[in-house]
DNA sequence: AATTAGCACTCGAACCATTCGAGTGCCAAC
DNA sequence: GTTGGCACTCGAATGGTTCGAGTGCTAATT
């Protein structure tokens, strides 16, 4: 009872149930297959890899699927495989006309979930400090302000903050005046102290140190940390796998950013390069049935953000696990040249 | 046989449908409700009513459901009704503390979406023609450089462009310079006029026609229409009124954007306060069998965008469309402060 | 003329029993 | 360690039966 045979046995298994999507037996897999065996052995390694937590059967007169466990010991002894060379052009095709980052962004999402046939996310990329290149203080209304701040990295943030009661035309040329004065050229941990400095300055307006705290935020490399999703269409044609009862609960984690970014992060700590999430292993109650495969990227090969794709624990694993390299990998190089 | 009670009848087997999403029957009917006569007069009725193609039979030992023309009947008859209170106080506070437009849309939708339990859409606001008030060059790596547009109604556009080719610092300022003097001040019509001018001199740099395309389309309200949506969770919960099949077309054509931007614009176009696109209505077949509720918001009540609930056909109308009316009403409010 | 009671009729849902076969586990033989 | 053989299990599929909600129609009633 090699060793070897009962892992080709564990990935015969999981392959057939991926593609039918049915619990595969004995007798099948001896007629259709590679193992060089009859379906009496087949059915001995069956028993150990049950044994192991490996696999299970649904009922007494049904074939095997694979368990968490299974799936997980699948993944781990998969050989890195590459994508087919048509959706490698497909991705250069897709992302290289982008017109700017959210485009990026969106582009790469679509092209993930079409490559995968699962639903793909992506996270914005995490902007990195960088000096300011000019700041544009807008009025809106009498007492608010549109602060636009360009950074050196060619980002633009805006804000909105309210200056709490009248203010001349003068004085709010003034401001405006000034804080591209204080702020031109510095990087963040110059910016603070100059801008200080100003906010403390004798007479200076009430509402200077919200300006004052949007450029440097900016400059901080912006809000919050968003992600994006497309191709929740493919959840629920996930070959007849869930029920709309499910459906909803994922789609409801999936909306609910919070939980996806933590997920995420947690997987960039695993530090490999890709990484994968089976089932129960995602701790999370209403994606006990999904998988998640993640990997990061990021300009000059550190990865920063994160994308990933999520569908059924019954998903092509080696095929996701390449569409997502694949797009990670040129979404890093896209993201460089911005 | 009065007109008014038909009404009546088929009033009463809508608002059973939407409740218990089975059909309903002249027993039901006779028992439970507002209408003081017997079954067999509701038979009778509902013969009518099915005569008219108003209602329909699942099978023939079953009751009554509302066609697409039932429920077009019964809401082209329903007065309007007015939202629940803590409602109202739900939707004031949630709108009231986004930070920028991409906030407001994004609370909207989701608000809209929590009210309705259905999936919510939003329009971004189509943006007015207005006045440059800056334009800022920014170079990125060799030969590309980001266009950002300041307008004078405090949006912010950016845009890629390529340089085509080496092009030497000074050359750049001075472009840089240039087009804000040409621009700075000047509504569309005026813009173009003035950088045509600007792009045709002699010595011209072979890029300045993209600058200037960039500014006219940023001056002119924006790039493309996008729209945000939400809830995509309440489908699939929809009272199992959808197999998980459906679920999938829907989501496509969701994220089809194209689609549900016709749709939305169509629907403007009707003219009403507040429309509604019932079943086959839609006119496409993913969406055959969901209902669209729709109002136009805008900044000084011209409806200038449009946001809007999707759900099954068997929704329900009253509530839907009032919490629709309101938010249009709330945003409105929102984007005209801006 | 409209409404109502009564009744025969229809037809799907639910239930039950039966069959069929895929798949297993185990044992003895190789 | 592998294989053929065989008894056994149990869900899926099939078919027949019952049950009842709901209808349409007709005749009686207001």
């Amino acid at each position: 009872m090699s060793e070897e045979r009962r892992r080709a046995v564990l990935h015969a298994i999981v392959e057939g149930y991926v593609s039918t999507s049915e619990p595969v037996g004995s007798r099948a897999l001896a007629a259709s297959s590679v193992l060089g065996v009859s379906s009496a052995t087949i059915r001995n390694d069956m028993a150990a890899l049950e044994e192991d937590g490996l696999i299970a059967q649904p009922h007494t007169s049904a074939g095997r699927i694979p368990t968490d466990a299974g799936y997980r010991s699948f993944v781990d002894h998969l050989a890195a495989s590459a994508l087919q060379d048509p959706h490698k052009r497909a991705i250069q095709t897709f992302l290289s006309d982008a017109v700017d980052l959210n485009d990026v962004v969106e582009r790469s999402v679509r092209l993930l979930s079409q490559l995968t046939r699962q639903v793909a996310v992506v996270q914005y990329p995490s902007l990195r400090e960088s000096a300011v290149r000019r700041v544009e203080l807008v009025r809106m209304g009498t007492d608010r302000a549109l602060v636009v701040v360009v950074s050196a990295d060619a980002r633009v943030e805006q804000s909105t903050i309210s200056l709490g009661g009248e203010t001349p035309d003068e004085e709010f040329e003034r401001v405006a005046r000034e804080i591209n004065e204080g702020s031109v050229g510095h990087t963040p941990a110059a910016l603070q102290r100059s801008l200080d400095g100003w906010v403390a300055r004798p007479s200076q307006v009430a509402w200077a140190r919200a300006v004052a705290d949007a450029v440097v935020t900016a400059a901080r490399g912006g809000t919050v940390e968003r992600v994006v999703f497309a191709g929740a269409a493919n959840l629920a044609r996930a070959g007849a796998g869930f029920e709309s009862d499910a459906i909803g609960s994922v789609l409801d984690a999936l909306e609910e950013q919070v939980v996806l970014l933590r997920l995420l992060h947690e997987m960039a700590a695993d530090g490999q390069d890709i990484a994968v999430r089976i089932g129960a292993e995602t701790k999370n109650e209403a994606l006990a049935r999904t998988s998640i495969v993640a990997a990061g990227y990021g300009p000059g090969g550190d990865a920063t953000s994160l994308l990933g794709a999520l569908g059924p624990t019954r998903m092509d694993y080696p095929g996701t696990m390449a569409a997502v390299r694949a797009v990670a990998r040129y979404l890093s190089r896209v993201v460089e040249n911005e």
